[in-house]
DNA sequence: GGAACCACGC
DNA sequence: GACGTACGTGGTTCCA
């Protein structure tokens, strides 16, 4: 059977531009729209697989209706340059996909669609029209559908007659009558005045029609509807007739010019490249041969022997490790380019090789790396030393822009017209078809990237002067990457015995939770299958559903908390969650990763990820181990000092945020709370609450908290709202009077969206730089977040330079005093550190001086210190 | 293998 | 009034 598809082409344009960034691509090229309406398209190819297809769009300013009423889309803003900008790419690009595209003076893409699909359903084809606009679902019969984009854009719900009637309670044909009635903003019909949908809808679910509604109007109910509808009857009939698609409209092209034929798909790569749509490239590889980025042979040497000579420094280094988690994987291969030539150097040589060892170890000698963590800590599991790094691709691009696309070798090469390098998901495959290519192949891979470090080194570095951030980079960020190996390297001790006891306990606790909840339930399921739990509780036991999730309903633990009182087994639920989490991600979790060399936990931290400067931690996380929660607390005692004659020690700065944020702001009331060392959720209590100290309740300093918490992490009005169980506005209220209790907060607020909006970007302290590109957008939500991250990264940001800071002068310090104490962990305002007994007197006095003059700021910078014999009893 | 949901820390 | 709302990591389920 024949299907034809239609495509609303001016909708679908308007909805990708408004949905998405202004993105824009090297030659400044506005793309956003034009990227969201191909991948429409794409989905439609893909989904639908249409015989015919036809993309209709909007011919001039003028239509038909105008000559019926001449406001006809009179209030309607002009198309916005970038678009419009936009609109020549989405033809030229249907072209090459061979997909007709048509337009007809005097009418509108709507009507082009109606008498097309009218004209295709009289020969019984499957007909499916796009669109964006709730006015074609007038088109629809029993086989025509429309499908109307939701959020997003690729997003669309499918209307035949059943959804329309389930929707509007109407059939289609009625959609236009409830045009006339309540008439359309956007196009500037005026319908009804004061009738909108839900009148609208009334009225023709009694009456049917426009004219029904008149004939009977002695029949309408309520004296001011009928009044009304009285004394815009005319404007009723016109605005039914505007409303109405033309499906006889003179439309010459013919169901053989729509005959959807395979793309033309060189022209597609060719503009896919000039867009820069990286992305869609890859969805329609393996359709069509694309030339992949030259990717050159160059010339490299294999090292049977490693000699001084060719160890000269400065080297740009590859020391390759394919597994993700380098505290277990083998190194493959070594290979180094400077200016004597590219060598590759099987692992097993190099590191046999006394002479590599040397110059591995010596500081004197400047290597160049990308990852250089990743090598400094696969080699030191071999007993290899490696120092001299002065450079390290992967944190100087992330540095340059931490949202960057990519932070791996082969897209920052590419970024920066460097040497083309295979990504390592395509050389090495992924999933169960990975595996080491053979020799020569290999070496050609890693001298490559080796080259590219070599080529790309000044480039970065000159991005890095440019942006200010050279110093950031060399000072704190690069000494700081040694710091975090050494952390890494070192591991952190367990008592891998406490873990297992306490899962002992918790495997039998959770067995005896899940009986009582299966007989509360009065049937057996999985407690830990959202879908399962949803059924027992707002099926079998008739608990009111709250929220609903895309698939089903909520049993979040803020939505079953307000179930408490309604059903015993609630409670049990929550429990046996909370108890769950502990087992499987905190005790199993952490037993599966000691590792079998050390018998200590090596984390991973991610120096070059969040948007903020902070670090991250995975395999496993280490910065979200339980205290919140005495149970969960409880697994720090499993967290112990080396030796035993070592403590833990932990020191954590106070209100760091709050600190900072009264240094950049500069507010007056701010700085003083901080200098008179004041409690500052109940100081923010008393101002918010216009209240003295001995009348602060514990509620309003909750309330308060929650307040100084939104400024920190820059949540919004429903976000404040959602911590503490109010309205929105109520939050907005406490807002607004903080902001009255801190002009100078605000002040600071409203300049630094001010500022992101003119250059583009914040920085921290320490000249971090988070991009924002969609301060500017159209998009409420999307601007509204760039406008909060502008707030708030600053504050976070440079939170995370301080204790950054803190860590590699903590580290100067405890080498220049020889000390064995060792830093263990950080968890972004706090330092662990395996505190020997005879050091810890110094330790204590050490820590918190360093951790509070790691920069100066206007008010005082204070940090606590605690230790204990495990992590647990440092507090 | 990936999406969805949930929960832990700061 | 819409829009859908700090970041990051990881476990489990469920569907392809």
């Amino acid at each position: 059977m024949n299907k034809l598809v239609l495509v609303d082409g001016n909708s679908i344009a308007y909805r990708a531009f408004f949905a998405l960034p202004l993105l824009n691509n090297e030659k400044g090229v506005y793309t956003n729209a034009v990227y969201g309406f191909t991948t429409m398209l794409l989905k439609i190819l893909e989904e639908e697989k249409p015989t015919h297809m036809m993309v209709a769009f909007d011919a001039g300013k003028t239509t038909f209706r105008h000559t019926t009423y001449k406001k006809y889309k009179g209030t309607r803003q002009k198309t916005p340059p970038e678009l419009s900008e936009q609109l020549p790419f989405m033809r030229d690009l249907l072209k090459a996909f061979n997909i007709a595209h048509y337009e007809l003076e005097n009418y509108e893409a709507d009507d082009i669609i109606g008498t097309l699909a009218k004209r295709a359903s009289k020969d019984d084809w499957e007909v499916k029209i796009f669109s964006g606009d709730k006015d074609l679902l007038q088109l629809v019969t029993e086989n025509v559908h429309v499908a109307l984009t939701r959020k997003g854009i690729t997003n669309v719900d499918t209307y035949d007659l059943a959804m329309v009637n389930e929707k509007y309670g109407i059939t289609p044909v009625q959609i236009i009558d409830m045009k006339g009635l309540m008439g359309d903003a956007s196009d500037n019909i005026p319908g009804v005045p004061g009738v909108g949908e839900k009148t609208a809808l009334k009225l023709l679910k009694e009456f049917e029609t426009v004219e029904g509604v008149y004939e009977s109007l002695d029949k309408v109910s309520g004296k001011k509807l009928k009044e009304k509808l009285e004394a815009n009857e005319e404007d009723a009939y016109m605005s039914k007739k505007l409303a109405t698609i033309e499906t006889n409209s003179p439309v010459e092209i013919t169901f053989e010019d729509l005959v959807k034929m395979e793309p033309n798909y060189e022209e597609v790569v060719t503009l896919f490249k000039d867009l820069e749509f990286a992305s869609l490239l890859d969805r329609i590889d393996g359709k069509v041969e694309v030339e992949k980025e030259e990717v050159k042979d160059i010339q490299v040497t294999v090292v049977d022997e490693v000699t001084e000579g060719l160890l000269v420094s400065p080297s740009a280094v590859v020391v390759e490790v394919l597994e993700e988690n380098y505290h277990l994987g083998e190194i493959i291969g070594i290979s180094i380019v400077n200016e004597t030539g590219n060598y590759y150097l099987p692992t097993s040589i190099a590191l046999k090789s006394n002479v590599f060892q040397e110059w591995a170890a010596n500081t004197k000698k400047e290597k160049w790396l990308f990852d250089a963590k990743r090598a400094v800590v696969a080699l030191g599991w071999g007993g290899i030393s490696l120092k001299g790094v002065t450079f390290d691709m992967q944190i100087a691009s992330y540095l340059i822009d931490p949202s960057a696309s990519s932070h791996e070798m082969a897209d920052i090469s590419k970024r920066n017209h460097g040497v083309a390098i295979e990504s390592d998901e395509v050389f090495y495959g992924k999933g169960k078809k990975r595996h080491i290519p053979e020799g020569s192949a290999l070496a050609q891979h890693l001298a490559r990237k080796a080259a590219s470090i070599n080529e790309l080194k000044p480039k970065l570095e000159e991005q890095l002067k440019q942006n200010d951030q050279y110093e950031l980079f060399e000072e704190l960020e690069m000494p700081l990457s040694i710091v975090l190996g050494n952390m890494e390297m070192n591991g952190v001790s367990v008592d891998k015995e406490e873990l297992e006891q306490m899962g002992e306990k918790l495997g039998e606790k959770l067995v005896s939770i899940e009986k009582e909840i299966h007989e509360l339930a009065g049937v057996s399921f999985n407690i830990n299958s959202p879908k399962q739990l949803g059924e027992i509780l707002f099926e079998k036991l008739n608990l009111p559903a709250i929220k609903k999730t895309k698939t089903g309903y909520s049993t979040s633990a803020d939505i079953l908390e307000k179930l408490k009182d309604k059903h015993e087994v609630v409670e049990k639920i929550l429990l046996y969650r909370q108890l769950g989490k502990l087992n499987s991600t905190y005790i199993e979790g952490l037993l599966k990763v000691i590792h079998k060399k050390s018998g200590k936990i090596h984390t991973i931290f991610n120096q070059s990820l969040t948007q903020t400067g902070r670090l991250s931690s995975t395999e496993p996380n280490l910065q979200n181990i339980p205290i919140r929660l005495e149970e969960g607390r409880k697994i720090r005692h499993a967290f112990i000092p080396e030796q035993k004659d070592a403590v833990i020690l932990a020191a954590d700065y106070s209100q760091i945020e709050l600190r900072v944020l009264a240094h950049i702001s500069k507010d007056e009331n701010l700085i003083n709370a901080f200098v008179n060392d004041l409690d500052i959720h109940t100081k923010t209590a008393m101002d918010v609450f216009h209240v003295k100290e001995e009348q602060v309740t514990s509620q309003m300093r909750r309330t308060a908290k929650a307040v100084n918490f939104g400024i920190v992490y820059g949540i919004s009005d429903y976000g404040l709202s959602q911590n503490l169980g109010i309205t929105r506005k109520e939050a907005q209220e406490f807002i607004n009077r903080y902001f009255q209790s801190f002009p100078g907060v605000k002040d600071y607020m409203e300049t630094i969206v001010e500022e992101a909006r003119e250059k583009g970007y914040v920085t921290t302290m320490l000249k971090r730089r988070r991009y924002l590109p969609e301060i500017t957008s159209r998009n409420f939500n999307l601007r509204s977040f760039a406008e909060r991250t502008a707030m708030n990264t600053p504050i976070q940001g440079s939170a995370a330079d301080i204790i950054k800071q803190a860590m590699v002068n903590m580290a100067l310090e405890m080498e220049k005093r020889n000390l064995n104490s060792r830093l263990l962990l950080q968890v972004h305002d706090e330092l662990i550190f395996d505190v020997k007994k005879d050091e810890l007197e110094q330790m204590k006095k050490l820590v918190p001086e360093v951790m509070e003059k790691a920069v100066e700021l206007v008010v005082p910078i204070k940090a606590d210190v605690e230790f204990g014999d495990t992590w647990y009893d440092a507090k």
